[in-house]
DNA sequence: ATCCGGCGTC
DNA sequence: GACGCAGGAT
């Protein structure tokens, strides 16, 4: 059997009975970078009331967030979680988006994506799902992204290894997959409402979409 | 291996 | 009022 092959197979299983996901579709880039730092290891749910938040108080921009002090923004992100750690990690983004691309976006998505990849990673409290979520969602670059739950659905289904690493899950995916950005962003988002829905820790198999697979 | 914290569900 | 959940750093 053509691994590519049952790769798309998968993605259209899922688009055909969960439909088009249509993430971010309307938000501004920097909401969406904001966001992909915030929601890591949390619910979406929790991100968007620290979204909020921060659009009350108007400092949803760089300049906004350069403003605040460390407290202020950890309290108006409280509802994301791990707010003194993120607050950090925010911070230490947008000071790095100043100091580097003079506070631009555009200016950063101008970068080569390889190059920015590895740059974000250096920013200390961006990992590889924030850096390609950052590159995909909001800078519309053709990085695929991983995480807790394409582990979990993919290695349950015997595509890849349970100890497998980051790098290894995405090169996976980006060898048996067309190198496109709207596949990605759509791939990823189907993922994850398998992993929430169908896929749990404790798996719920029966009515999944993707039973037929395993 | 442990720490960092909230929200939704039961 | 428990318990389950989801990344990154150290």
């Amino acid at each position: 059997m053509n691994k590519a092959k049952a790769i798309l197979q998968i993605y259209q299983t899922m688009l055909d009975t969960l439909g088009p996901q249509q993430w971010w579709p309307g938000e501004t880039p920097f909401e969406i970078v904001i966001g992909a730092i915030l929601t890591q290891n949390t619910n979406w749910s929790n991100v968007e009331k620290a979204i909020r938040n921060l659009k009350t108080a108007g400092k949803l921009s760089p300049r906004g967030i350069h403003e605040l002090s460390m407290l202020e923004l950890a309290q108006l992100i409280r509802p994301s979680g791990f707010f003194n750690v993120k607050a950090k990690r925010v911070k230490a983004f947008i000071n790095w988006l100043f100091s580097r691309y003079e506070g631009n976006l555009s200016r950063m998505f101008n970068q080569d994506l390889q190059i920015l990849r590895d740059e974000l990673l250096s920013v200390k409290g961006i990992g590889p799902e924030t850096a390609d979520s950052i590159l995909l969602y909001a800078g519309n670059m053709p990085t695929f992204v991983v995480d807790a739950y394409t582990h979990r659905i993919f290695s349950r289904h015997g595509f890849i290894a349970e100890e497998s690493t980051y790098d290894e899950m995405k090169a996976f995916f980006e060898e048996n997959l067309p190198k496109d950005v709207t596949l990605y962003n759509e791939y990823h988002a189907l993922l994850v409402h398998i992993g929430k829905r169908y896929c749990r820790p404790k798996k719920a198999c029966e009515p999944c979409p993707l039973k037929d697979f395993l």
